[in-house]
DNA sequence: TGTTGTTCATAGACGTGGTCTATAGCTCCT
DNA sequence: AGGAGCTATAGACCACGTCTATGAACAACA
């Protein structure tokens, strides 16, 4: 018994029917293939499945037998066919998404919503965590994206970039007197600075750019959140170092202002990383796409 | 999306073994063919299902979801096809016979406990009734197959003559005078007869014959049961009609002895009786083999 | 009792599509 | 560098699934 699955369809119809000529309507086929199939799928057997009689077919009772097996699964290709339209068309499924705290509230979350609302079928899972975090978890094939910020180097991914962002240091009120000028590094440092505690990339960038002219910079405060990076600019304790593209609201109202410097700034790229030659799910796809 | 389901087939199988070409050696196909098939069914689809690596292929996000459809529909196949199996060589299912009580005990139990101890997986139903009855279950497929007294005439069924059988008097000890004398017809009447109640079609023949010669056959006592008739000649209150291969013991243990007439009584056929271009069942066919 | 309209079964022809072989490309491991 | 896995691709072939045409059986009805 080594027999085509497709017989088992042909069966489920022919019995659902209780005619051939219906089953073969529902399967586009014609009535002589529909009672070739079935005396195929009797012979395979050795067991006759249905009664023939002129007003159509009916099943023995080994035919019961096999209907009440058929039937579920068949019920559960057709689940199966529909749940995959589903997910083909956006109407189901998951997204996974990798990414810092800070990344998702400033510059994802605008896409998360459209994204949202556009295919409400669709879950979206947010992890936070460190770019090394990121990776492996992208990796593991715990997320199907990740945004990070640049650069990547790792062969196994692939990442393209999607926005540039501008880091810059920011300060409050009690700091007005600064607002007008441009300062050098090392007058900077005669203020208290602010910095984000763990070893992100920006803070990487900006040690490194000061230690290249010969200064060291040593933050007054670390803190574990950009939402405290400018909380604590505002109240005045110090001199914050922050996405500018992330205080854009604070920037406006005032309640923040730019600290010029004498030397540019690095340029911080965040790019959205996927796995190399690893297919991406629709949804995720998808939202790549409305991204870029 | 009108898949062939032969691909789910192959998906499960891709899955299941995580590899193609595992998959292909458990269907006997090459890996190529496997590797096609799946691809079909992701173009099918618009869905990638598998991760393609060097060690194998393993199950994209969408693929689980297929496949935590797939499985179990490809299980139950699986189970149909073994549950076929069993029906085709008779370890399993059921055989509905119809018939009277006194041809279950007389006639077929001999046959029925050997068809038993040579496949105990079939449930055997015995349903007893009348012949009118046993013939309205066959027709509505209650039964596979009825054993009743012939001759049956209806064009719908098929009987086969199975045994012939002999109806006599017997009367026991309290008739001891007759026992080796030759009655007439008319000097049996002046002893109390008994009869089955039923309009069974052996007082049937019975009654006719008395009315062929003139006699009119009315009973002393009736009774609905063969086993009562029987004891009731024992017991001597009567002349019983019964069928003389169902008192075999009782007439070679003396208890009961045949009363010889002057004419001859009619024979009685047993028939196994059928639906006409019905297909039995396999336990059906191979227990009429049994009884011829 | 023939007529008509169903049903399923059978025969034979056709052509698609599933399967094969051969080969390439890739990754990992020795 | 070579070998041993794995999957993908290309191209050829032929089996088999599907078709059309027809037959046969049966039911309903005039």
């Amino acid at each position: 018994m080594n027999n085509n699955y497709e017989l088992y369809k042909v069966f489920y119809w022919a019995a659902k029917t209780g005619s051939l000529t219906q089953a073969a309507k529902a399967l586009y086929l014609t009535q002589p293939s529909v009672s070739h199939a079935i005396k195929q799928l009797e012979e395979s057997f050795g067991i006759t499945l249905f009664y023939r009689n002129s007003k159509g077919v009916s099943l023995t009772q080994e035919g019961v037998v096999l209907y009440s097996y058929i039937e579920k699964s068949q019920i559960l290709i057709s689940l199966a066919e529909e749940k995959m339209a589903a997910l083909k068309n956006l109407d189901s499924g998951e997204l996974r998404i990798g990414g810092s705290d800070s990344l998702f509230k400033h510059y994802l979350l605008p896409y998360l919503e459209e994204f949202h609302q556009k295919y409400p079928g669709i879950k979206l899972h947010l992890n936070h965590g460190t770019t090394p975090e990121i990776i492996s978890f992208l990796k593991e094939g715990r997320i199907d994206l990740g945004v990070v910020r640049m650069p990547i180097v790792d062969s196994q991914l692939e990442v393209r970039e999607s926005i540039q962002l501008q880091d810059c240091f920011v300060a409050g009120a009690r700091y007005a007197e600064l607002k007008d000028t441009v300062l050098s590094l090392d007058s900077l440092l005669e203020h208290p600075v602010i910095l984000f505690s763990r070893n992100s990339r920006a803070r990487m960038a900006i040690t490194e750019l000061f230690q290249s002219y010969g200064y060291t910079l040593k933050p007054e405060i670390e803190v574990g959140s950009v939402d405290l990076l400018i909380e604590f600019a505002r109240r005045g304790l110090g001199i914050s170092y922050v996405t500018r593209e992330f205080v854009s609201k604070e920037l406006e109202e005032g309640s923040l202002f730019e600290i010029h410097l004498d030397v540019p700034l690095p340029p911080s790229h965040v790019g959205i990383m996927i796995m190399r030659n690893m297919p991406l799910t629709n949804a995720a796809s998808k939202f790549i796409e409305l991204v870029r």
